[in-house]
DNA sequence: ATTATCTATAGATCTATAGATAATGC
DNA sequence: ATTATCTATAGATCTATAGATAATGC
């Protein structure tokens, strides 16, 4: 009762069942180990979703992982690199993605942001890791500032598009820049929130962003249905 | 040029202009000075939405006001001292007014909601203090546990009355919880979007975000000029 | 006397390295 | 020989306290 007082304190929960053997773990009787790079990356992501980057300590990781914590510098280089390395394999694939999406004349204004949406949340939620570490403040040094550039060439995509549905009367008439931003506040708040959206799957939860963002845009919301059917077929 | 690589270092590029006076600073010939623990929280508020409150020490806080290091503790406890006073006024007041909202039967469903969505975007942006940092991870800890019930209350006015206009035939049928969280979605990333928002007043940043939370909820968006015109009138 | 700063520093914590150790695979 | 852990710990950093100091207001 008393010591819930102070959340950032550290609780000794964990009994090891291991003495910390020191030498290269046994692999023989040990059958359902993983790769302990990914493991690491796993447990990392969660931490740094839930706690932040910087309130995130790598004693922490070790121990939710189950090693020392100077056991994790023989597969990271250092506590920057574990991050740089979530956003590698959180983000890269994802945008390289979006990149051929943005110049497909092949679909309508509409249909090409309705599908841009999509499969972002749909690939970022589909992630085995927790990917709302992507948008920490700590992205916001110039440390990681390669990171937020990748992020800020999908928003400029989708500036792109909205400022096409403008211009040809698709999209009600809003600035495009705003309307950017706020579709990537959706995007961002449907990775980062935590509770509600965890009942939801990833297919769901595109879904429902994508349809939620053209609602919001379109002229004559009308047209949504037949969009999504036409994205439906072809998805990528 | 080397020196650029790690974005955590500190920049020693602050000279002071006095040599750290001891005892209590003049007043006299120090005309615009201002209380000085209003100067700490706004510093604060904006250093812990950049880079977020675990990754702001006090001393770079001391140092962007002025001032050294153990003077902060003059005006307050401790560093989550610092974070609470931002909640208490960045928050309450603006909450407690969203309570008397949900229970005010006078207007429609949609203007009620209007109403919530616009309040609070317009507060939380007219406030002197950068409120991005009400958003940090640091909230998630127990230690800050009642900031978050705080929230999560105005997270549930909203789950109401969108509940309200989906029973009504007001709103699109949609599950009701992932409508609210979406629009507290949309409310943080107008909040915590630092670059282009900064373009927007309060007044049109509220009413761009109210309107497009209610143009994608709405079964009939044509109504939403009504709505807007009616809670203009009576805007609070 | 009270207020509001300062310097010096204790103590805690956190990152990262060095070097030992044992299992694995050749 | 290589891999993957460990222990011990150096060094940096960060929080917060103690005690000195000088301006202010009574």
């Amino acid at each position: 009762m008393k010591q819930t007082e102070d959340g950032a304190k550290k609780t000794i929960r964990r009994q090891k069942t291991r003495p910390h053997l020191v030498g290269r773990p046994r692999q023989k009787g040990n059958p359902g180990t993983v790769n302990p790079r990914d493991q690491i990356l796993k447990v990392a992501s969660t931490l740094f979703s839930f706690k932040g980057y910087a309130g995130t300590t790598m004693a922490e990781i070790a121990d939710e992982v189950g090693i020392r914590g100077p056991s994790l510098y023989y597969h990271f280089s250092d506590k920057a690199d574990v991050l740089k390395a979530l956003a590698d394999v959180g983000l890269d694939d994802t945008l390289r993605e979006s990149q051929s999406l943005r110049k497909d004349t092949s679909h309508s204004v509409p249909g090409r942001l309705y599908h841009l949406v999509h499969e972002l949340v749909f690939r970022l939620r589909s992630s085995p890791y927790e990917l709302n570490c992507l948008f920490d403040p700590a992205f916001h040094t110039k440390q990681f500032s390669d990171v937020n550039k990748r992020l800020r060439i999908w928003l400029k995509d989708v500036e792109t598009i909205v400022h096409e549905g403008i211009d040809s009367g698709d999209f009600v008439a809003e600035d495009a820049k705003i309307a950017a931003s706020t579709i990537r506040g959706l995007v961002e708040s449907a990775i980062r929130e935590i509770g509600v959206y965890k009942l939801f799957g990833p297919q769901q939860l595109a879904d429902y962003v994508a349809n939620f963002a053209l609602r919001a845009l379109l002229c004559d919301p009308a047209r949504l249905k037949k969009i999504q059917l036409e994205m439906d077929r072809k998805p990528g």
